[in-house]
This record gives structure tokens, C-alpha cells and sequence, in this order.
DNA sequence: TGAAAAATCAAGT
DNA sequence: CAAATACTTGATTTTTCA
């Protein structure tokens, strides 16, 4: 009732506050802002835009209900109360007030259109802007006259100014200004903080305190000449004929008397904070030909407010005195301070708070009605407090990209469009040398209604591939959600996060053997090709010193703090294979089948929590005995022992199993590195699984709960229900883990493990294999055995030994997917980027 | 009860 | 010729699920 509905029925505007005109921006000022609001709103009213901003706003509107609800049902006493711990926390708070800190916040006017304008001057007299039609990031001062602003939809730009001419966004150029510009910023802070290309916090304290002491000399800057060195395309405009922001002012205010010199003339700034900032500012035009505002302030928040107080091209200082500091936050509206945005704004002025002084007076009632972080935070902003410790270069929490389109329903194109997308984000992700553990979809239907969907895998992603396996399966579920109906999108992303922290990066020291058995790659120095998610494991690897060679176990602890999340190098190679044949196996059978329906999630590698069991649908079983079909026909001739490097003619798995076996125990046993295998219980007899794990259980890993469980089988389980008990003998994936719980077991199977064992809730424990090792005998000279063609290596240099496991590794990779699988119709290019899914 | 997922808010362009 | 509202990141809050 007393809350306006999503449009105030009042004098003519009934505009969403969405939508509506920001105009307290600089720039905005006398606008005739009635009629801008019109032509926005005929603009978009009815559009599907429209509607779902409506029914954003109608949900802010309940939450606003809500609170009025909770506020009407407060105790005096509960007041009290909390008056009480907010006085004390306020006190608290009085007490640590920091003002020894100079703070500056810098910020360049109209950055990208500044720079656009700097590149082509005809623009500069003209209303311009840079983005799109669908979206504009920034406009020039002339623009801002018309209402024509960052963040509106060039097409309406265009209504409100129909000669606006919109530049496309050139990145690469505002990165090479931004740098020129964050030059000049590290002489006053070497740790300033970018806020973002045009934006930066600089605590200048210690560069006032040496300045003190400076003389006039290094306070004396030059007119001209270096905005010719850094701009040598680029001619240099009309700065020299005005002195100052030609580009976006003729009457552009003189902020520093000093500055109206004429060409070449020598300009000396004071010592003072001011001073100090102009200087700063002045140079930043000498040097790219525009111009900057600041802040300068006690604490970042308020520095930040400042910085907007003199824009463009001004400068504004809060003393650091606590009154000062006080007088200034008085009768500002708490929605000029970060943080503070659309909704928070609307929730406050319910409750009849505006200024940051009522938002002071009503600590109690907040404190009450928001979670403690909001509420603390609309502490510190009453009190005028902020950060005074500019943070240094945190470290990245998630990379994503996303992209929006002209409606898209047909699932083939989403999927290709979202392997798209992993390949643009692995790129991106390799740049930077990261690998997340959380895969996260992002879609917008044409309603603009956003869903995001996200599965945590066990280990880290980087390449297209792998973020495309959950990726995939992401979309899949919301596809299936839908269906018959489709899916119609208009925007999809995909993002990468959960990065080991630097913690888990530490690339601590491991074994050989810790190498083998687990393989996490190490993160930071996992900067790998493309779509190679086998190489870098080896390379990262390959420094382990040689001094640990010898060491045959990991320490448990070391084990369970690094984290279930590492496979092994091989069992990664080999899960990676698995994956790519049981993926072929469904491309294929879902190519030939109607039923497109949850079976091709059970083939999958990677998705988490799925299980198939046998009472499954029809349609999964059918999917299965496809698969198997697909893969007896493969599985049936001619193996290469990996120990003794042999073609071995068997007439099925078992029997060849059995060879490599007796080859293994034969040079493992002589080595000595065979532990009593008794010590562990045969893992065949025990298992009789009599269901098909396909799912992704399999490709746990390892459950953070079964912390010893670091061998576990990776990857897809192909198996096949329990016939015989021999003969369904798990084939693990696990090289080496394997070795160790089963003396009996195959070891590595020719195609790859069509069938495999003990999904993650398997309850056996499996030991860190000591039974393989690639070094044979002495630890001194050339001793490593290649565990893949087992054949002995001229070189102790682990490098070079781990590129020629690469190498062998691939190469099967490659073999198989050119031999086994050339009678797929529908296979998927051998190691990768296969276009298609389904 | 706690972690993961999902949604929401906010900030910059 | 008409239609047409972005992208990236971080933080916080809410929901869900075991």
C-alpha cells in the first residue's frame, strides 16, 4: 500500500526506477529530465526487457514488505538493546578512527570516450559515445547533455540524441593510455591500487612525508613535449592552444593556477597533499591529453565520494580532521557512497533514510533489520570511516566470459556455442596459468530471466575440454528440464572458479612417486597448451628434486591436506581416454536414437553426482549394452604389454591381464620395491559390483571425506554388470593403484578399461603404491623406466623423462582413436575439439 | 549445522 | 527495414541438501 508500486503513479513519472535517468552524475546537470524519462520509457515499455525489469522490481518491492513487517513486530526493549551494541561497536569503532593517512582516489573523465575522442578529433565537438546499439560503456560530455550516459542501450541514445555517434569499444588502445597513466601513479604510490582501467586508489602518506624535503626542482614539471613521445600517431591536438582539457571543455575550470602557462613553460607544484595531486594530475594530461579528477581523503570511502565531488577535471580534499570528516558525511545521500547501490538505496528510503547522518540515527533499527555485515558496513559509511590499507593485487577468485545473441532454441547450436565458450575461457584461464575446481553455466532465457548452474568437480580444470565435460552436462540438465520445449536463450556464459589458493599452490617438493600416485599439477606453473591437459602435468612435475627419488611414500598428512582433487598423471591420461571413447560411444548411440534423455550423462567422465543403477530406464540400458557393444568390438585382439612392451595375442582381458602381471612381478620384485602385497586384501574378491557406475560418481576422484582414498579409480567406469566374477574383474583405470591392492589385476588394459572397478564409495583402502616404480635399481645414472612403453631411458633429467612419457602416452591416445574408432560415424576428432556433441 | 549451489547486489566500464 | 538493454568480477545472502 504504502509502497510504491513498480511505477510511482505520481506527477507524470511513472518511470522504473531501473530505468529512469540516473542524473546524479557529473555532466547531468539541468537536464530536462521529465522529458528524458519519456522517450526512455516509450523506448522500452512492453519490451520482454521491460516486463522482467518489472518483475525484478516488484521482488524488491516484497523484500521491502517483509522488512516493514519485521520492523513493525520490534520490542522497544529489543531497541534498546540494540542501541546498546551499536554505541559500544560505534565507541569502538570512535576509537581506532584512523586519520594518518592520506588517501587519493584518481579517476580519468570519460575515460574510453576521452581516448576515442584524443584518436579522432572530429569527434570532440560532437555528442559521441563508445559501445554498441545494444550497449554504450561510456559517453563524451556533450553526449551527457542529452541524457545519453554509460550503461544505456545505444538504440535509445539514439532517440534521445539522434546524431550521437557511437564508436566501438578498442580495448587495447584505453589499456596502453591506462598504462601510460598508471606510470605516473606508481611515482606517488608504488602500490597503488587499480580500480579498474581508468580508475586507482594511491595512499600517497609516504610520498608527502619525503616531499617535504623535496626541492622545487623535482617538483617542477614541463608543459607539452611528452604527450608527442607517448602519442607518436597521434597528433597532439589543441591541449597546447588551451592549456587544459580541451577534449571536453572549452570552459574547462583552471583547477590549478599554475597550469595556465604557455608551451614548454616550467610549472612548480607545492608540497602539500594538494598540490601534490594537481601535480600528479597534471601530468597524466601533459603526458596522454587527458584529464583526470581525485579525491583525496582520509580513507578510501571517502576519497572515492571526493573524487566525483570535482568532476571533470577537478580535485576535492576532506581534511583529515574528524569534524571535517563529520560536516562532510552530514547531508551525503548514502547512495553516493560504493557499496551502496539500487536496491539498498530503495530498501533505506522505506525506511526513511536518505542522508548518511539518518543512516547514523538509525543504526538501531538496521541493526535489527540487516545482517551483520550490512549493518556494519552502514556503521562505518555514518561515521565516515573507510578503509585506510590500500590492498595490494589480490589474487583472482573466478574468470569467466559470456556473450549474448539473437534467440538461439536449437540445442546442437547451444552446445556448440558453449564449447565455444570453454575454449575462449581455457584460453583466458592459460594466460594466467589457473585451474578452478567449479565449473559455472550461466544462462539468460529471452525473458531475461538469469539462472546459474554449477557443479564442483574433484579436481582442477583449464582446458577447453575438460570445462565442456561439466559444462555440457550443465546445459544438458536444463535442456532435459524443459523438454519437448526448448531452451531459448539469449545469453550463455561459462565461468572457472574455486582456484587453489596460494597455499595448495605451493608446489611442495614431492616424491617421484608422489608424482605418479597423485600428479596434481602444480597450478602455478601450470601455463600448458591448449587442450593439453596431459603435458603439463608432466612438465609441472618434473622438478621434484632428485634427492627424493628414493622416498616411496607421501606422507599422510601432506596427502590429505593437498586434497583429494589430484589424480595421478596416468590416471588422468587415462581417465582422459576413457572419457573420449565412452563420449564416442554415446555420440553414437545418441545419434542413432530418439531418446536423447539422461543417457548421455551417465557415459560422462566428470559430472559428480549421478549414478546409474540397473533400474534405470530402458532407454540407459539401452544406452549401455550400445556401449558395450561398441566396446567388445574393440576389445578383443591384439594388446601391447606396457611392461614388457609385447604384442600379445589374448583371447580376452583376463588372460592378457595375467601376462602383464607375471611381466611385472618379474622386474618389479627383482627391483625390490614390491611392499608385502598381502598387506592389502585382494580388491577383485571383494568387489562384485552388479551395477554400472557410468556416472560421474566414477570420476570422483577422491571423496574429501575418504581422505586416504587418494588411489582411487578416476574417471569413467565402464563396467558391465556382474556376470562372472572373474571375467568382471575390475580393470582399473588406476595404473599404479591397481599395482597395489591387486597383485592379481590387470594392470593396464589394452583399450583402456572398458570396464572398471570401485566407484568412490568403495570402502577398501588402497595404499600408495610402492610396488611401482619407474627407477629401477640404483638411484645414480640413467635409470627411469618409461611406465608407458617400459622401456629404459638414456637420461636421469626428469624433464626430458617426463616428455617422453608424454610422448608415449599421446601417442596412444592418438593410435587408438585413429584405429579403434575409425568405424564411428559419429566419433569426435582424436584429442580434442570436436564441435559437436551431440 | 555446514558446505555447496543459486540468486542477488554492486561496481566498473 | 525493424528490432534492439552488455560484460566481468567480487561479495553477500538465501536456499538446498546431506
Amino acid at each position: 500500500m504504502e509502497h510504491q508500486g513498480a511505477a510511482s503513479s505520481k506527477s507524470g513519472e511513472n518511470v522504473l526506477s531501473s530505468i529512469a535517468l540516473n542524473d546524479n552524475k557529473a555532466g547531468m546537470e539541468g537536464l530536462d529530465r521529465d522529458k528524458i524519462n519519456k522517450i526512455i520509457l516509450e523506448a522500452s515499455k512492453g519490451s520482454r526487457f521491460y516486463e522482467n525489469e518489472l518483475k525484478k522490481d516488484r521482488q524488491v518491492n516484497q523484500r521491502i514488505e517483509k522488512m516493514m513487517e519485521q520492523k513493525a513486530k520490534i520490542t522497544k526493549e529489543q531497541m534498546k538493546q540494540a542501541q546498546v551494541e551499536v554505541d559500544k561497536l560505534t565507541s569502538e569503532l570512535e576509537r581506532r578512527r584512523e586519520l594518518g593517512r592520506v588517501i587519493v582516489h584518481v579517476d580519468m573523465d570519460a575515460f574510453y570516450a576521452a581516448v576515442e575522442m584524443m584518436d579522432c578529433p572530429e569527434l570532440k565537438d560532437k555528442p559521441m559515445a563508445v559501445g554498441s546499439m545494444s550497449m554504450l560503456s561510456t559517453s563524451n560530455y556533450h553526449a551527457r547533455r542529452f541524457g545519453v550516459r554509460a550503461a544505456m542501450p545505444g538504440f535509445i541514445a539514439k532517440k534521445l540524441c539522434p546524431n550521437l555517434v557511437i564508436v566501438p569499444t578498442n580495448f587495447d588502445k584505453y589499456k596502453a593510455v591506462s598504462a601510460q597513466v598508471r606510470e605516473i601513479f606508481s611515482d606517488y604510490d608504488p602500490h597503488f591500487m587499480p580500480a579498474s582501467l581508468d580508475e586507482a586508489y594511491l595512499d600517497m602518506t609516504e610520498h608527502l612525508e619525503q616531499r617535504k624535503h623535496w626541492s622545487e626542482s623535482l617538483r617542477t614539471h614541463y608543459m607539452c613535449d611528452a604527450k608527442k613521445e607517448s602519442h607518436p600517431d597521434v597528433p597532439a591536438v589543441q591541449s597546447e592552444r588551451d592549456g587544459l582539457s580541451p577534449l571536453l571543455f572549452e570552459d574547462s575550470p583552471s583547477s590549478s593556477p599554475s597550469l595556465s602557462g604557455a608551451d614548454g613553460k616550467a610549472v612548480v607544484f607545492g608540497t602539500s597533499a594538494e598540490e601534490a595531486v594537481r601535480e600528479m594530475r597534471f601530468r597524466i594530461e601533459q603526458k596522454t591529453s587527458l584529464t583526470a579528477s581525485a579525491g583525496i581523503a582520509p580513507n578510501m570511502m571517502l576519497a572515492k565520494v571526493c573524487s566525483d565531488k570535482k568532476k571533470p577535471n577537478g580535485q576535492y580534499r576532506i581534511p583529515s580532521k574528524r569534524k571535517v570528516v563529520i560536516d562532510f558525511i552530514k547531508d551525503l545521500p548514502v547512495r553516493k557512497v560504493s557499496g551502496v547501490g539500487k536496491v539498498t538505496e530503495k530498501m533505506l528510503t522505506a525506511l526513511g533514510i536518505v542522508s548518511c547522518s539518518q543512516l547514523g540515527q538509525e543504526m538501531a533499527l538496521l541493526s535489527l533489520l540487516f545482517s551483520e555485515t550490512s549493518w556494519h558496513h552502514f556503521l562505518h559509511i555514518s561515521l565516515g570511516l573507510g578503509s585506510t590499507y590500500i590492498e595490494r593485487d589480490s589474487e583472482r577468485k573466478s574468470m569467466s566470459t559470456e556473450r549474448t545473441f539473437a534467440e538461439m532454441s536449437d540445442a546442437e547450436e547451444q552446445y556448440s556455442l558453449c564449447r565455444e565458450l570453454c575454449r575462449d575461457l581455457a584460453q583466458d584461464l592459460q594466460k594466467e596459468g589457473l585451474k578452478g575446481k567449479t565449473v559455472t553455466l550461466k544462462l539468460k532465457n529471452v525473458q531475461f530471466e538469469v539462472k546459474t548452474r554449477a557443479s564442483t568437480l574433484q579436481y582442477t580444470v583449464c582446458t577447453e575440454d575438460e570445462i565442456f565435460v561439466a559444462a555440457k552436462d550443465l546445459l544438458k540438465v536444463e535442456i532435459d528440464s524443459v523438454s519437448p520445449q526448448p531452451l531459448r536463450l539469449r545469453l550463455m556464459g561459462v565461468r572457472v572458479s574455486s582456484f587453489l589458493n596460494a597455499e595448495e599452490k605451493k608446489p611442495l617438493q614431492r616424491s617421484i612417486m608422489g608424482f605418479l600416485q597423485k600428479g596434481g599439477p602444480d597450478p602455478s606453473s601450470s601455463v600448458q597448451c591448449p587442450g593439453s591437459a596431459l603435458k603439463a602435468e608432466a612438465s609441472s612435475d618434473a622438478i621434484s628434486s632428485e634427492s627424493h627419488l628414493k622416498t616411496t611414500s607421501v606422507p599422510e598428512q601432506t596427502l590429505k591436506s593437498r586434497g583429494h582433487q589430484q589424480q595421478s598423471f596416468f590416471q588422468k591420461a587415462q581417465s582422459k581416454r576413457i572419457q573420449q571413447q565412452a563420449q564416442t560411444c554415446v555420440n553414437e548411440f545418441m545419434s542413432g536414437s530418439a531418446t536423447t534423455n539422461k543417457t548421455a550423462e551417465t557415459a560422462d567422465a566428470t559430472k559428480t553426482d549421478l549414478a546409474i543403477t540397473d533400474t534405470q530406464s530402458n532407454s540407459t540400458s539401452a544406452a549401455l549394452s550400445n556401449i558395450q557393444t561398441s566396446l567388445e568390438n574393440t576389445s578383443t585382439q591384439c594388446f601391447t604389454c606396457p611392461v614388457c612392451n609385447r604384442e600379445i595375442k589374448a583371447a580376452n582381458l583376463v588372460a592378457f591381464n595375467q601376462h602383464i602381471d607375471e611381466c611385472l612381478e618379474g622386474s618389479a620384485i627383482k627391483d625390490n620395491k614390491v611392499p608385502n602385497m598381502d598387506a592389502y586384501p585382494d580388491e577383485c574378491s571383494q568387489e562384485k559390483r552388479k551395477e554400472i557406475p557410468l556416472s560421474s560418481s566414477e570420476s570422483r576422484i577422491l571423496s574429501s571425506k575418504e581422505p586416504f582414498s587418494n588411489v582411487e579409480k578416476p574417471s569413467i567406469s565402464i563396467s558391465v554388470p556382474a556376470v562372472d566374477d572373474d571375467e568382471s574383474c575390475n580393470f582399473s583405470t588406476s595404473f599404479f593403484s591397481r599395482r597395489t591392492s591387486l597383485s592379481k589385476q590387470p594392470f593396464f588394459s589394452h583399450k583402456e578399461t572398458r570396464s572398471c572397478e570401485s566407484s568412490s564409495e568403495a570402502s577398501h583402502v588402497t595404499r600408495i603404491p610402492e610396488a611401482f616404480t619407474v627407477l629401477s635399481g640404483d638411484t645414480k645414472g640413467p635409470s627411469l623406466t618409461c611406465p608407458v612403453c617400459s622401456q629404459l631411458q638414456s637420461t636421469d633429467d626428469l624433464t626430458l623423462f617426463n616428455r617422453h612419457v608424454d610422448m608415449c602416452l599421446n601417442q596412444e591416445v592418438l593410435l587408438e582413436f585413429r584405429g579403434s574408432h575409425s568405424h564411428l560415424d559419429h566419433s569426435d576428432a582424436p584429442a580434442h575439439k570436436s564441435k559437436n556433441c551431440f
